[in-house]
DNA sequence: TAAAAAAACTACTGGCCAGTAGATGGTTTC
DNA sequence: GAAACCATCTACTGGCCAGTAGTTTTTTTA
């Protein structure tokens, strides 16, 4: 999420300088976003920088003063979705809900609605990550497993706390993963099921294979 | 799987033309096989004809005999997974399983196992499937879908029959088939799990989903 | 309002690559 | 053993595209 080093008169006193930077901020996002939504249906390979900045109404060296060369703005895109979900972890794990029944409910509720909401961002992150540098490559991976990580130990002290079936490998994790990686490729907002719906499903779907399912 | 139309000389009325013909489908599976596996590591657009060829120790001109262009070989590569697929949920329909659970069982290991053993073509399948052309495109996505179809019907049936818990959606097809495509992108050969651990730990997810677990 | 700075643009290049034309060398046929 | 044939190769082209050099336009500064 860099723009690229840039000399910016901090030095101004002002608080213009900060609506400086909010322009900055401003221009770097919808060029993520709109190279976001170009990749996702064309593929990084085969989608231009003139294309990008075409749909932007700029040109291409106008990208260049924002980022460093065409993999700094994948790399920005394939951040968006992991660094949510992240947040979105933390806030649920240092919420006030009581049991990990009700944890691992809300955690999956809300990483679901990411993937929803940034379902294309994250399609490209899943397709395209083997285009990223190594370093840009290694710091999402990095993300990555810290979040995989964290459930896998939600569900394993689930499991001693006797609110999962002790018979649940933590392995399940993974499985829950893919539940969650698995909804961009199939759901479209334009179809049948709401979002909400898919969402309802997905959590039942992710206690059903904690063998935690809400008693009825 | 389409070699190029090539006037072979089917006149000739000794076995010598089906040996011809098998080289012909040698040839053209190893071109599969070596161009699946560039594609997995590179990705479609990036790897090259001349890449391929050389992998294979020919030249560009060679492919070129055998498949009409460089979508054609992506065209044969998606088909590899799918395809398998099928045959398999057709033999396990087909075959002398008795209840539905044991149906699903048997259908998911089958599956889970052809996965694994063709992970790179399943991978380069679902990240590449956009680059086909239109024609080609519909016709896998015809197969994809008639296999989805059987499975769901599979389940709902199941239902009826109370053999699956009568709260599960046939939708819940949809959330299987994401398990076993999330297998290819993080399994590998050379990690702690062997395939079959995998497999089983599959069967047993997808039936928890299906709220169909074996009896203990 | 002139000078300096910033932001964006025009116009280019160097390399890569899908696809092709035509040559070459081996094999079959008669 | 010459003619026809087949498989494969060498050598090329035409277009595309990431990235850049240098210019123009707009904004800021004083």
């Amino acid at each position: 999420m860099s723009a690229v080093a840039r000399k910016t008169r901090d030095d101004a006193p002002s608080g213009n300088a900060s609506l400086k930077s909010e322009f900055v901020a401003f221009k770097t996002n919808r060029i993520v976003e709109v190279a976001s939504h170009l990749f996702y249906e064309r593929g990084y390979s085969s989608c231009t920088l003139d294309n990008v900045a075409d749909k932007l109404g700029v040109t291409k060296p106008f990208l260049y003063s924002y980022f460093k060369n065409k993999e700094a703005i994948l790399a920005a895109i394939c951040e968006v979705g992991i660094s949510e979900s992240l947040a979105a972890l933390e806030a649920t794990l240092a919420g006030e809900h009581q049991g990990y029944r009700e944890r691992l409910a809300e955690l999956v509720r809300q990483v679901g609605r990411i993937v929803i909401d940034r379902q294309e961002y994250v399609v490209v992150y899943q397709r395209e990550m083997k285009h990223l540098s190594a370093t840009d490559h290694e710091r999402i991976l990095r993300l990555r497993h810290s979040f995989d990580h964290q459930i896998a130990e939600l569900i394993h002290e689930g499991v001693e706390a006797g609110e999962f079936r002790e018979d649940t490998d933590s392995f399940v994790a993974v499985w829950i993963g893919g539940l969650i990686s698995w909804i961009p490729t199939w759901y479209s907002p334009a179809g049948q099921r709401t979002a909400d719906e898919v969402i309802d499903q997905l959590v039942a779907a992710a206690l059903r294979l904690a063998g935690a399912e809400k008693p009825k």
